[in-house]
DNA sequence: GCCTAACCGAGACGGTACGTCACGTCTTTTA
DNA sequence: TAAAAGACGTGACGTACCGTCTCGGTTAGGC
C-alpha cells in the first residue's frame, strides 16, 4: 500500500543506480502545488509536471506508464484516512462517516485539489477502477458492516438491503459535495455545519424498526 | 431552448449566406456516432470529429469555442426529457422521477454515450455550469416545487428543508448511476426494477408527519 | 491595351447589371496603397485586398482568375511609359533609356511598390511571361531598332549582334537596379546622377568603329 | 560556412541529444528532388517537405523559422562553387567568371532547381541580404580585385571605377541567365557556346588602355 | 414603369497549410 | 545504470486563406 513503482523495474531487483525516492516524492509533491495554485487540470502537461519537478520527462515514465498512473498516486497520497468512529452510537459512526465527506467538500485549498484530480479520475474508466479498489470500496465495505452490525442488534430494520441503506445515507451527502458543490455555490452555505446530522437523522427516522421510532 | 449557436454572429443577424442547420446537425450527430461506436473520449479530436461530419474544423469552430463547448449540445440533444408526472400521489411522482434516472443508467447505448461525454462535462467548471443552468437546475426546481406542495398539504413534515428533502430522494439513486454504474457493475444488477419504490418508500417512511406513518 | 476582363462574361454581351467599372478601379489602387503602405507582399491575401478595397471576394474572382493575374494589371498600371527619346545622337538616346531604369530604381514610393510587384512577378513562370509580352519586349525591340540604324549608319560596329549591345548596354544598370539596388544599399548612393552616362560612354568605346574612337 | 543551424541551440553547446546532421541534409535533398520534380515552389510547404524527408515538421522549425530561412541553405548546398581561374591573361580570368554563370544559366537539371528557389529568395528582402552576404558578395570582390589589378598593371583604364567595370561586364550575362533564361527562351539557343568570350572581348575593347587598343 | 438577369456586399462552406505544443521514445553527457 | 536534457516522428491544436457557394439587396437594360 506504500506508494508504488508502478512500473517494476524489468530485470533484477538491484543493479547499477538505484531508483532515487526524493525524485518520486518531488514528482508528486510538484503535481499537486500545481494543483493548488490554481493550474486546471488540462494544462498538466507531463512536459510541465517534469518541469516543475526539475526531472527529466524519461524519468516520469521510468515509474508511471502516463499521466493516469501518475494521478492515481496523488489521488492516493491526498487522500485523508478513514475517519476514527466514536463508537459512541450508530447515530454518531453515521454522523462520523458523512462529516469526513462534508470536509472534504469545503472549499479548503487542499480538498480543490482532491476534486479537480477526482473530476479527472472520473472520466477515465481506467483510472476509476482503480480508485474505486483502493480507495471506495474499502470505506464503503467498513460503513456496510457497521450497518450490518446494527441491523443484527435490532437497531435497524431487516427487511432492506443494508447496501441500499448506506446509499441513503452516503447519497444525498455526495449529491452536494461532488455534484453540486464544486461550482455552483461559490460559498460554502450549501454544506452548513450541522447537515451531516440533519441527514443521519431524517433518514435513520425511517430505517428504524417501528417499535424504536421517535414517538 | 433551440439548439443554441453557442457561437453568436457578431454582426447583425442576416447578413451573408446563413449558417447551415443541416451541419450543425451532422456535427452532433456525428460525435454521437463515434460514442456509440466505442471510440474513447480521449480519442475524440476535433479534426477527427471534422472528418467524420464531412465537415471543415472551421465550420466547428464557427459555433463553438472548443470541444467542451460541443459536448454541451450533444448532452442537451441526448439527454431525455422531463418525466410525465402520475399525478396519483407524492409516492408516485417520486417514483416517477427516480425511475428516469434508473432508465438514464442503464447499459442502453445511447446512455453509454451520454456517461461518457458527462464525465467530460463534469471535469471543466464552466461547462458543468452550463450544464447545471439548462438541464440539471430546471428539473430540480420541478422537484422541490412538487414536495413543497406535499408540505403544505401535510403530507410531509415542515421540520426539514425541502431542498434537502429532495436530495434524500435524488442522492442514493445518483450513487448509483452516477458513481458506481458506469464501471463497477457490468451488468445492471445495481439498478434492479423495483429499485426505485424501494428507495422512495425507505425515505419517505422517515419524512412523513408522525400522525401518518406506516403502523 | 486598356484594363482587362481577364475574366470576360460567359454569355451575351449585355444582359442584366454591368460590372461596375469603379469597382475594378478601387481593388488595383487598393493593392497599390496597401504595397506603398510597405504591407509585405506575402501578406497580400485576397481577403484583405477584397476587405481593404470594401469589395466580396466574388467581385474579384469575377474579373481576375486569381492574384497572379490582378498583378498583372497592377504592374501594367503602375509601369511607366518609355521614355521620349531625344533624337539628338545615338549617346542621348542610350542613356534616356538608362535614365528611365535609374529613376525607377531609385527609392521612390512607386518603385517600391514596383519593385515588390516585380519580385512576385518574376517568381511565376505565367506572370513573368505575360509581363514580358506586355511590358518587356516592346521596349526592347526599340532598343535594338535603335541601334541596328545605328549599324547601318557606320555609327557602330557590324560585327557585333544587335542584340547583344542592347544587353551589353542594358545589363549593368539592371545589375544595379534589380540584383543590388533593392536590399543592399539603402541611399540611392549606387544609382548616382551621371551612372547612365558612365556606362552609355563606356561600352559605346568598346562597340565604335575603329575609325571613330576617342583619340 | 558549413550548413549552419540557422536556429542556434538556446542554451549551452552539448546538453541533451545533439541534433542529427543526417536529418539535416535529408530535409535539404527533399527539397531539391521534389523541385527536380518539376513541384512547383508555390505547392512546397513545410507539410510537405516533412512528409517528403520523412521527418517532423518541428524538427524542420527546430532549424529554421520558416521556408524562406530553410531555402537559404538550399541555395547555398547548390550554388556551384568559385571557379578556378586560369590566370594566363585577364581576358581568360574573365572568360572563366563569366563562363560559370553561362553554366549555370543553362537548362540542367540542378539550374531548373536553383532558379526557381532563387526567384523565392530574392522577392524576401532578408533573403536577399543573405544570400548577398554569404554568396554574392565574396564573389564580387573577388572579381573587383582581379580589375584592380589590371588597373595597377595598366591593362585597363583607370579613369573608370573598377566596381562599375565589373558590372559592365557581369550585367549582360546576367540579363540574358537570370532575366531572359527562365522563361522567354526554352532550348538554350540564347547561352551559345562562345557568349562569354563575345561579352569579354566587347567590353574589353572600351576599356583598355587607348594605347593598347585593337588597332 | 415593370421585369429580370447579372451584379454587389457579406459571409458560410470544405479544404489545406500554418506554426505551436504535447505525446511517448530515443540518444547524448554526466554522475 | 540512473538522471537531466533535449532531439525525434506523430498528430491535434486554433487560425488564416483558398476558391466556391448561397443569401438579401441593388441596378441597369429590354419590354
Amino acid at each position: 500500500m506504500s506508494l508504488a513503482d508502478s512500473q517494476p523495474r524489468p530485470d533484477g531487483p538491484t543493479r547499477g543506480r538505484p531508483r532515487s525516492e526524493a525524485v518520486e516524492r518531488s514528482i508528486i509533491e510538484g503535481v499537486m502545488k500545481l494543483l493548488e495554485d490554481g493550474v486546471p487540470l488540462a494544462e498538466l502537461s507531463i512536459e510541465r509536471i517534469a518541469r516543475t519537478a526539475g526531472v527529466g520527462k524519461a524519468t516520469i515514465y521510468r515509474r508511471w506508464s502516463g499521466k493516469e498512473e501518475l494521478f492515481i498516486d496523488v489521488v492516493r497520497t491526498a487522500e485523508p484516512p478513514d475517519p476514527e468512529l466514536p463508537g459512541t452510537s450508530l447515530r454518531d459512526d453515521l454522523v462520523a462517516f458523512l462529516e469526513q465527506m462534508r470536509q472534504r467538500g469545503l472549499m479548503t485549498r487542499s480538498s480543490a485539489l482532491l476534486r479537480s484530480v477526482f473530476a479527472q479520475v472520473k472520466s477515465s474508466p481506467k483510472l476509476w477502477d482503480a480508485y474505486h479498489t483502493i480507495v471506495v470500496e474499502p470505506r464503503r465495505r467498513k460503513q456496510v458492516a457497521l450497518l450490518l452490525r446494527a441491523q443484527e442488534n435490532g437497531e435497524l430494520r431487516a427487511d432492506i438491503d443494508a447496501e441500499l441503506m448506506n446509499d441513503l445515507f452516503i447519497g444525498p451527502m455526495l449529491m452536494r459535495t461532488v455534484m453540486r458543490a464544486d461550482t455552483v455555490m461559490r460559498a460554502d452555505g450549501d454544506l452548513p455545519e450541522g447537515l451531516s446530522e440533519q441527514i443521519v437523522d431524517a433518514v435513520l427516522e425511517g430505517l428504524r424498526p417501528v417499535s424504536s421510532r421517535t414517538p
